[in-house]
DNA sequence: CGATCAATTGACTTAGCTCAAAGCATGTGG
DNA sequence: CCACATGCTTTGAGCTAAGTCAATTGATCG
């Protein structure tokens, strides 16, 4: 468990509040496919140390395994250093599945919080960190709305090229954690739509992609002009 | 001010430190119409106290009034009560538009927090708050990414029903706050079909209108039925 | 009461979905 | 190390829900 107090929002790892809290996480790691659910607890804090991850909401009936359901939503897409707040939605359940093998550090949002209570700088980093996830949904809610498929894609790879590589210009390359259904499911669109649009962007000249999960973007700047605003 | 305290998380409004919170709040009140921008400051913590406003992300030029222009997409309503967290989101700012007279108490952000910094209960409470907001926001995706019009029109009628009279269930009468642009630009939709969703729900027997604001829900059972999973 | 702007309705277009088939990676066993 | 099987991914053809454009109706307010 010690080596992944770093995952954790706290200023220093040996602290005496750092025990307190590593003593109430349960440390998890999920193969590449298996999902992490709320179970009895409705109501997760999940600090990801390593691996990718994908939030998804399940709208039909919850099946045990990670596999792909029709009906899902993918909520988000999870890195090493993420906060995840996991929490019932009405009609649908909440789940974390790993599409990578993933290490991570699971918590009761209230235990957290109760044993946090008098550490203002931790509660505050995940105050913080909480705002960001609210900022990326609702970026996710404009895109969803107003955006063509056209769109949506070439910001997808924007972003997943600025969190899985740190990449905000010029060109990169990289591996892309999750296959095309995952990304339609993000997206809110079909793997065909996503494939076609992949295939349009290769033909522009703006990306190539090399086997199933290989990808080079050529240029970030007119990708994100393709993105729109 | 002192009569707002109400809308702001303190559990006695004469203690201590809800003077130095309201010594650093700035009351503002809305006519119907106006918006609240986050100027100068880009990170701001609104509490409404009175009336309705909507959440607006401004894609395109930033335009001084609150008329609503066709490149917006409406985040979110909110009501009395609400807590609400403006940042500027990547590529479009964020603006806090009035639907009604709206009295409101705005914070910056960090000052907020720095004042509350040793009040656990204060700080917890915006962090339960922007959780919701989170999950509400992530309903959100999910019905912008799966469901169809008369699907979110139905699940819109709902939600409205249950934060501006709490109806849960049965029938319910009241008045929707917002035009159908508005509802369009929340929904991803246009005002045409939103128009058309209306009239085909009417048709089903699912709820009745009256002027452009009055709205009964006959069986918001049957309704929350037409709003799938 | 009439002017104005929101809401509705209609006709047509289209982006993206569905269904179906073919092509490739990737991993497994010989 | 290569062949094959499996299941992603791509491509194609047609369909449909929702968008667009345009005209009409209706509500609201001076």
């Amino acid at each position: 468990m010690a080596q992944f107090r770093s995952a954790l929002p706290i200023g220093d790892p040996s602290s005496a509040i750092a025990d307190r809290l590593c003593a109430i996480g349960q440390y998890r790691s999920l193969s590449k496919g298996d999902a992490l659910r709320a179970g009895d607890l409705d109501n997760l804090l999940v600090f990801i140390a390593e691996g990718y991850a994908k939030l998804v909401a399940r709208t039909g009936p919850i099946v045990d395994r990670a596999a792909s359901h029709e009906s899902d939503s993918i909520l988000a897409f999870h890195f090493p250093g993420d906060m995840i707040s996991i929490v019932e939605l009405p009609g649908g359940s909440v789940c974390l599945c790993a599409l990578s093998d993933v290490e991570m550090i699971v918590f009761d949002t209230d235990q957290f919080l109760d044993t946090a209570a008098n550490e203002p700088a931790i509660i505050r980093s995940v105050l913080a960190k909480s705002l960001h996830a609210l900022q990326r949904s609702r970026s996710k809610v404009i895109q969803m709305g107003h955006k063509s498929a056209r769109q949506r894609v070439a910001s997808f790879v924007v972003s997943i090229a600025e969190r899985v590589c740190g990449c905000t210009r010029g060109a990169c390359s990289f591996n892309l954690p999750m296959s095309r259904g995952d990304i339609a499911d993000s997206l809110g669109l079909t793997i065909e739509t996503v494939s076609r649009q992949f295939t349009d962007l290769r033909l522009d000249g703006l990306l190539s992609t090399k086997g199933r999960s290989g990808i080079t973007l050529h240029n970030i700047d007119a990708l994100k002009q393709e993105a729109g605003p």
